[in-house]
DNA sequence: CCATGTGAAGCCTTTCACAGCT
DNA sequence: AGCTGTGAAAGGCTTCACATGG
């Protein structure tokens, strides 16, 4: 179909490609700042991270960085963009408007390049036939059939945990969908021909909270043994 | 204060409390049903972990497993909760009613039995005032003065990326806070006392998108097998 | 015989340290 | 002299494999 990216193969890994997107975005802002160069440790210090993993980082996309200079602003940014640009834009689904899907319809920083979502999909009455900035919001009974006709490659999964693998299944049935965005805190069953990426708020407060917990704990036992 | 907990140290890393919450909420769902035992095996089929990953995370704990038997759900439950279980309710202040907020403070899963949120603030004069869920919404200039006097812990911060460093700066500076949940997708500068969880949703997407360009490439090329 | 608990192995990610280019 | 690019070392997390005990 297309001419394949020149991809120096995938040793990127999830926490890499992560922190491309923060390079990215820190990139744009000292674009629109008009600054022409940045290190290494430039950007570790903004972004805290080591300048030696910001470059291995940078290392695996070819060598864009000038050796006693830094890297072009701007050149670095274009770069960056393209690999991290999907073939096409995706056709995205959103399936639950609650509060967090209207959340993450709203929010700008999901409303990137690399995807639009063109479907929203509900179970209430009240919210079946809206039309939220654009989009028309169908009852679930019409998931599969908009997933088709729509060619939906993803789906950003908002409904209660209870109805997460209802959901999934009648979506993966369609063959159409490829990934699946699951803010739902529970886990859900897939095909491996299906890429899943889990967004978990509570676990990540607890991850905080039990970190803290140490911390208190180090401090209570601070000046010597308090039992 | 209160008992000491006593837990094994810290090996514990934050992988690990990630999926000691996820067996927490799978046993709490195992106990409601009336479920006595669980394997390694059973936890991992459900949630799509390994049962030595499932072994290993819970020794950290101590040995509540009986061999050849499983693990009695109720005293996994009950000793899981406790390990999770912070030394008292944290009182966590929400910074940034806009969507977002609105919908982490709605969401069922952030009412947790680790914290409470007991304040809200926000710039705009439609929300200060108002009073959602029995929590007020203060104005941004009453910040440091609330925290300190409501004795908040811990601060989730959604507002949006260029007021973000701003909010930080006043919370920290009255000494009172320990934790942060920051959405905004930005970097934020704190003092090495204080932990900061960054939930960067747009990036999960990103995550999610760049591994499936991937696939797409090898299926374009011919390839099989998908991870 | 079954499933746990755990050292050791294996794998993945980060960090170091320095050669090499500007 | 300064900063990149990268092999090698270090560190961290997961998986294996088996001894242990019900």
């Amino acid at each position: 179909m297309s001419v394949p990216i020149p991809l120096k193969k995938s040793e990127i890994t999830d926490p890499t490609v992560g922190r491309l997107v923060a390079y990215r975005r820190l990139l744009q802002s000292l674009d629109e700042q008009g600054v022409p160069l940045v290190s290494s440790k430039d950007i570790g210090d903004m972004l805290a991270i080591k300048p030696s993993q910001v470059r291995k980082d940078l290392s695996y996309l070819g060598e864009f960085g000038k050796r006693g200079v830094g890297y072009n602003v701007q050149r670095l940014l274009s770069d960056l963009s393209g690999i991290l640009a999907p073939f096409h834009r995706w056709r995205a689904g959103l399936v639950g408007l609650g509060r967090l899907g209207e959340a993450l319809l709203g929010y700008s920083a999901l409303t990137g390049e690399s995807y639009d979502i063109v479907a929203l999909f509900d179970i209430s009455p009240q919210k079946v036939g809206r039309v939220v900035a654009g989009r028309t919001c169908y009852h679930f009974n019409q998931l599969a059939s908009q997933i088709l006709e729509q060619r939906l490659g993803v789906l950003i999964i908002t409904v209660p945990s209870s109805a997460a693998q209802q959901v999934v299944d009648v979506a993966v049935s369609t063959g159409q969908i490829q990934g699946l965005l699951n803010f739902s805190p529970t886990t859900i069953a897939v095909p491996d021909t299906i890429d899943v990426q889990y967004v978990d708020i509570s676990v990540e407060m607890e991850k905080l909270l039990f970190r803290l917990k140490f911390v208190q704990q180090q401090r209570q036992q601070g000046g010597g043994v308090v039992q």
